[in-house]
DNA sequence: CGTATATTCACCCATATGGATGAATATAGT
DNA sequence: ACTATATTCATCCATATGGGTGAATATACG
């Protein structure tokens, strides 16, 4: 079952569990940016963001390149790539699921059509 | 882009970030349990087990059954649903990754048959 | 009713986290 | 050299986390 590192899936998806992690990341995606252009993006102060950043490097979720003084963050989504694959062995059970309240679903509609009044 | 709850995906993801609550999961879904099999199981005390699952609780991984004094817990794996979804906007990045490596490796071998020696 | 079992609750502890501030470092520009 | 800019480092603070132990609660069993 844990083909993947069990420590780096903690740093993967510890990495992933906060809200402007997860906007940082949704930042990159569009273009690289430097430290000051993500911390006024969103609202919280440089050393903040360099904070986070530096979370989101250990998880290897981003990577960067040091130009002068200006740090250029980019996105590396490789790593993504195990969290997905570790969820995947899961989807049968959250199809199942679902596949499970369709038929609730269908079965209900017909009830409602043929079955007994209330 | 967060066409889902942020703190949702915060507890989501946070719950998953430990290998632990990890095995946890891949546990229940082999069969429903108790809290008592859950930490026989992992080596860590029962009072630490409990800890766990109701962080899984709370991320809506794991449902709890109480029968009499026992509480049979059960993988819900619905919400990864969100944390898969969340993924699946990045997949492009990291197959592009893929095909740019895929790419090089190609010109590479190419490169290593017909290029300039050394 | 008394006792064993299953689980949680209340703490304690060490460490990590997310946030802030002020100082330090490094580089660019003049 | 001097100054402004970009970023990190060093702290501090409040809170959360993962682990533990011992007591409390609830239920089953005899």
């Amino acid at each position: 079952m844990d083909e993947y590192s069990a420590h780096h899936l903690d740093d993967l998806f510890g990495a992933m569990s906060d809200a402007t992690r997860r906007a940082i990341l949704a930042r990159l995606a569009q273009s690289d940016a430097r430290v000051t252009e993500l911390a006024s993006a969103f609202t919280i102060s440089l050393n903040s963001t360099s904070k986070h950043i530096r979370v989101l490097e250990r998880a290897g979720l981003v990577t960067r390149s040091v130009q002068g003084r200006e740090h250029v963050l980019s996105l590396n989504a490789g790593p993504m790539a195990e969290a997905a694959g570790w969820l995947e062995f899961y989807r049968q059970f959250w199809t199942d699921r679902l596949a499970a309240l369709e038929d609730f679903v269908v079965k209900k509609r017909h009830l409602d059509k043929h079955g007994s009044k209330q």
